[in-house]
DNA sequence: ATCAAAATTTTACTCGCGTAAAGTTTTTCA
DNA sequence: TGAAAAACTTTACGCGAGTAAAATTTTGAT
């Protein structure tokens, strides 16, 4: 069970503590401890010195002992909506692995959808003391004043979706610009768009996207048209489908374009138009032309493959963590709330 | 930050470690702490104060004080192939939901498809002194030696994909019961089926598939066909997509019925049918039959809906935890490795 | 009421490391 | 070459708990 005794150790040369490391590579303890923080901060000779020891002997420093005695643990806590969407993973793993290269431990956690599981999170997180925290809220249905309170004791940048005024910062895509670009697209070169959404979508930035499309369309002198769709979970494709399957086979499309809230939605909504028989696409004879949000992973791989908007992601997770390092390594919280914004770029492909 | 001065904390009652909080709640440190380690191993009055205690006051013990002086800690780590795969993103909520059930501190890693990650995420959960692990391992790939000397040293159950022998035990599925099940439902439905993989799979039980379809089709005294796709990374529907649209485009399809190794696969290949024109399914006057093999979240909103084989994922994750915590709380790690098999259930949908 | 068993308190030590202060050595640079 | 600066060593204490042993109290059953 990982337990040896004085003899094994020896044998394998395991040290048990910085204490017998600091003997064996023949520094004081001290000094192999500010090694541990910061590698450049001893000289080089020392440094040399114990980089020789650590390859001979197998040794890394207790991290709950480290954890318990620093100031500032160098955990970073990432919280997501749902982890189940491949979105979101992705979204993680790009988070994940500039936090490691930053030299900081990414903690992630899943809000699987529910506010209750992310104050639970962010509960959870407190007990690890982290030095900062990138947080994807659920949104509108988020608990505010526990996100509140927590932003006050531990920086807190958010992304993703913006809860105004909470948090350090806030990185997140423009979706008025975003909306509007493929709403400009669809008028342009076929019918204006009916909005399908979520009557009460779960999901985070439902209600900006509903605002940005009826901006939009009123921009451009269209009246806007709305496809509610009824559902309260986070499956999407299921909802997609079975509302869409609804609105075709009751003729409740206004027109034959429709514009879905999200990429996942429009999966659904996708299978329906093949299941009806209904012909999605750009191409000559087609009955419906069908786009999305977000460029899904899979949005490439529909039949149609699907016209949508990507978000600029790369853009997004790397300001975010580069500005909570930043808060981190100057230990100052910023005076005012500061908000960017990234523009979203148009994505064609077949359906639409 | 977090950081309060003695008289801030009284105002907030807040608390600032268990000599204190014992202080206030009138029990003796030790007993307080031996509350905290088993609530039910105190007299019930003496759990009555310390909950009122608990109630007037804000307190959690320092979870790195607590982990660094226990034999054992109450962490167990989950690793997962990949994460962005929505297949093993649901595993893994099960798995983390039901270890927080237990009373165990899950901690959930992915190995993002590459065996280097994998053995980090190994190394990494050392530091943590886990009281035991929860390994869906990459499989042929992983860095055997790696994951030998780690499941020595902490108890270790691997699931989903078996490594001969490593582990203190194996829960996965019967592939050549669910291989078999498929095929032969579509011999009898159809022409047999070709098997479509990858040359080269990244993910598990690639292998083991392979040799399963080839026994399958033996048995009815069919010849295997094989559609070997190339590839080596973990984006299986654009490379089922990519080398699908050239196996129909250079009419290398032997048969009409095509069986993916996977369903991310078959989510590429039918989107390459679709490209081309063909007709995917069941009905009358179908060009192609295409069926998969995992329940993917998404194969039912394939077009048409994906026919695919069911993994008993909640007996997998249920038993493989079960049988680890049993391994922890007794303290026994078992003599011999036992393996244990799920079979699998057909999903009837429109593609085959 | 009595007494043994169980639970608790007291006391004391341990874990592995951060960190501060004072003294010593090494480096740097004029 | 010499002195200041930088880095290091020594010493000592603190962190927030687990845990062990002995003394004491409480409980439960007779």
């Amino acid at each position: 069970m990982g337990r040896l005794n004085d003899l094994e150790r020896l044998h394998l040369n395991k040290i048990k503590n910085m204490e017998e490391f600091a003997a064996v590579s023949g520094i004081s303890r001290p000094t192999v401890s500010k090694y541990f923080n910061d590698p450049q901060s001893v000289r080089t000779s020392t440094r040399e010195r114990i980089e020789a020891a650590l390859d001979r002997y197998d040794y890394t420093p207790n991290i709950y002992a480290i954890n318990q005695n620093r100031r500032l643990t160098r955990n970073i806590g990432i919280v997501v909506p749902h982890l189940g969407d491949p979105f979101f993973a992705e979204v993680a793993r790009m988070l994940e692995q500039r936090c490691a290269q930053s030299g900081f431990n990414p903690i992630l956690l899943s809000s699987h959808g529910t506010p209750d599981r992310e104050a639970e999170n962010l509960e959870s997180l407190k007990s690890l003391r982290p030095a900062g925290v990138l947080l994807a809220p659920l949104g509108r249905r988020s608990h505010r004043a526990e996100i509140e309170v927590f932003s006050r004791d531990y920086p807190t940048v958010l992304f993703d979706c913006a809860m105004d005024g909470l948090g350090d910062a806030f990185f997140g895509s423009n979706k008025v610009q975003s909306v509007r670009l493929i709403v400009e697209y669809l008028c342009r070169t076929g019918e204006p768009p009916a909005f399908f959404e979520m009557v009460n979508a779960p999901n985070p930035n439902a209600d900006k996207l509903h605002d940005a499309y009826e901006q939009a369309m009123r921009a451009l002198g269209h009246r806007p048209m709305f496809l509610s769709a009824e559902g309260t979970d986070w499956n999407f494709e299921e909802i997609g489908h079975t509302e869409g399957k609804r609105f075709i086979k009751q003729s409740l499309l206004p027109t034959d374009t429709v514009l879905c809230s999200n990429d996942r939605l429009a999966i659904g909504f996708l299978a329906a138009a093949y299941d009806q028989g209904l012909r999605v696409g750009i191409g000559e004879g087609h009955a419906l032309r069908v786009a999305g949000h977000d460029d899904h992973p899979y949005a490439r791989f529909t039949c149609p493959s699907l016209t949508t908007v990507a978000q600029d992601y790369d853009a997004i997770t790397g300001s975010s963590l580069e500005r909570l390092l930043a808060i981190i390594e100057s230990g100052q919280r910023p005076d005012i709330h500061e908000a960017t914004l990234y523009d979203g770029s148009l994505v064609m492909r077949k359906s639409a």
